[in-house]
DNA sequence: AGTCGATCCGAAACCGGTTTCGGTTTAGCA
DNA sequence: TGCTAAACCGAAACCGGTTTCGGATCGACT
């Protein structure tokens, strides 16, 4: 393929110097017993071959792959959100400094992951994974903690906990988050919650229910949901929600993008946010800022994350004891204006909604 | 590492049956000289044994390493936009049918990206590269042409037309936007541009400006401005193209993201969105349906994109001429509301804006 | 002078595959 | 039956490194 010009090889270097191919390798490597003039020697030599090692060759012969996989499951990326781009970036940016490779393979979902955990192993083709969105029992981290392959996880599992994983705090967030609608003065508090079995959004339900218990409130079932990381399916949930007798006049939003569907439906009912009832989303996405009413949200930095993960998996491969290796992040408050005290109550909330002409939209959803 | 189970080789699987380490690569590699019978053995015992082929080694031998190379610069992840997630899920998947595998690596700009090539390339770790946001005159096109390595541009340059690529017709989008605006009854139109060096925001550009000159509109600069790709870009962009004495009653965004940053400072100025002033949009997002007014925009299917391009890959790795593969992909108009008659002349727009109390707004921007 | 321990480096094995080359069978045909 | 070609498979080289083992050199010390 690439024209004339071949690639020097360590045979290449060697015997343009006259010296053997080991001492070649021990000299690049950095290894003790070899002479500083040799060693500049050679390194100098290498350099103006432009000799760069077969990564393959020495992956075969050290076994190691110094590559770090991530799989992903079709449904992650179907919700187009930012997490993903943003954190692979941070994550391959970081391992780059450890002159490690990022190799991304797909799987249809976690069950499947595990069967593209086994093949990239087998194949060597990598030396351990990176697992996100972590679901509350969670087949793929059963696995690797039963192979002991290494590997961190962005997010926990209900099941175990004797690995390495970052992980925001997210049940006290959604306790703070009860908080501080309360101290707005709500007492109909709504939890448009994500799907269930992601351990993320399992957390954010159980901080929603602390929260109320703290607050000496109620819990409702019917203030309760479940819904994908969807605008779309912000908004349905929405629109059931706020058609109970009694309506919550603030809702908790599992992420950013279900609060904007919260949004918009809360408006298409011709309520006001942050007066008629409160919107609060969670992921800190730029388009919060520069919607109407602009939203109150929490916000942690995933790039940050990212790098701090794949610290992490290498310390797990330079064999750090993985228990070890476990950082809780608490998200902070952007306060917006989505919420605020409630100005009139669920009662007549209620009123006001079956009374609303709904205006005409023209929306086409893609 | 992995515990006990140490995997198999292809030697184990040889001497379990008693013949050569050759016959069974080749029973495996689907050769032709080699007995139905035995190559069912082969097959089957090593399917019992669960050896799998160590792909170093193979790539060692073969020359090949059966990866491709993605490399992104520190600026593109900076906009968090959906593109790069949705682009390197779709782009794996596809791979991976022809079991290839997707490299992610890093580079600070395309300039550097060079350098990463030459790394990836001398270490043997990819067989080719997928480029991606292309610049006007963009110097990674540059090199792989000259080095003749193979790779797929998504994007075109100004420069060279003699390789793979896909791209969608951005000149033919904008134009058709300025007709659309002008059947609208619009004649003061702005374009809220991207950076100037890329490709699509270059092509976005001139599609305007041919636009205009077909609709015989002339052309003035102060309705033209250069934006990075996020909302705090476009709002600000927004403020300064309004404050002029005729400005505009429409604006063309070349990203959904400006437009939203767009529709921001518009209703902070006191104005209506798609009746005071027309805003565009391109890329299709979902929060594009829930803001309010909705974002009419122009759509293209980035994971149909992705797909496509890796197969152009694959085929581009098989020896296809690079320059019979280029897909030229048009956009579709998602109508909405953020579009619609002018109200108001250019003029009368500027007293409105200068006679608006501008609202309380508290906004934190992260 | 002889011994010893460092220090430095080369020869060769090895990692786990693929591929070339050549040797045996077997089948086909006269 | 004898000869030839085709079909099948094994031995060994090879890819480009790393690592083990041991040999040579040298200064220092007895």
């Amino acid at each position: 393929m690439s024209k004339g010009r071949r690639k020097a090889s360590i045979s290449d270097v060697a015997n343009h110097l006259g010296v053997s191919k080991s001492t070649v390798s021990r000299a690049l490597n950095d290894y003790q017993d070899i002479s500083k003039s040799t060693r500049q020697r050679i390194q100098h030599a290498a350099e103006s071959l432009g000799y760069r090692p077969s990564s393959h060759a020495r992956k075969l012969k050290r076994a190691r792959a110094e590559t770090i996989g991530f799989v992903t499951s079709i449904k992650d990326s179907r919700a187009s959100d930012p997490f993903l781009a943003t954190f692979l970036d941070s994550l391959s940016r970081t391992l780059e400094i450890e002159n490690h490779d990022l190799l991304l393979a797909n799987a249809l979902d976690p069950e499947h992951s595990v069967e593209v955990f086994e093949r990239l192993l087998t194949e060597h083709k990598v030396d351990g994974f990176i697992v996100a969105r972590t679901e509350v029992t969670d087949p793929r981290i059963q696995y690797l903690l039963e192979h002991n392959i290494p590997f961190v996880a962005h997010g926990r599992t209900a099941e175990h906990n004797d690995y390495a994983w970052w992980d925001t705090d997210n049940e006290q967030v959604f306790i703070e988050a009860v908080q501080h609608v309360v101290s707005l003065g709500h007492q109909r508090i709504g939890l448009l919650g994500g799907m269930a079995h992601l351990n993320y959004a399992f957390q954010r339900r159980q901080g929603y229910r602390v929260g109320l218990q703290q607050c000496a409130i109620e819990f409702d079932p019917l203030l309760e949901c479940e819904v994908e990381p969807e605008e779309s399916a912000g908004m349905d949930a929405t629109f059931e929600m706020m058609s109970q007798r009694n309506p919550p006049t603030a809702l908790l939003a599992t992420t950013d993008s279900v609060a904007i569907g919260a949004i918009a439906a809360i408006h298409s009912l011709g309520l006001q946010v942050g007066t008629d009832v409160s919107v609060i989303g969670y992921d800190g996405i730029s388009v919060g800022a520069y919607i109407d009413p602009s939203l109150t949200t929490y916000s942690q930095s995933i790039r940050e994350s990212g790098s701090q993960v794949a610290t992490m998996m290498m310390e797990v491969i330079n064999g750090a004891e993985p228990g070890s290796l476990q950082h809780l992040e608490s998200a902070v408050l952007i306060r917006r204006n989505s919420d605020g005290p409630p100005t009139v109550s669920s009662a007549e909330l209620a009123k006001k909604i079956v009374m609303t002409q709904q205006p005409e939209r023209r929306i086409s959803y893609v």
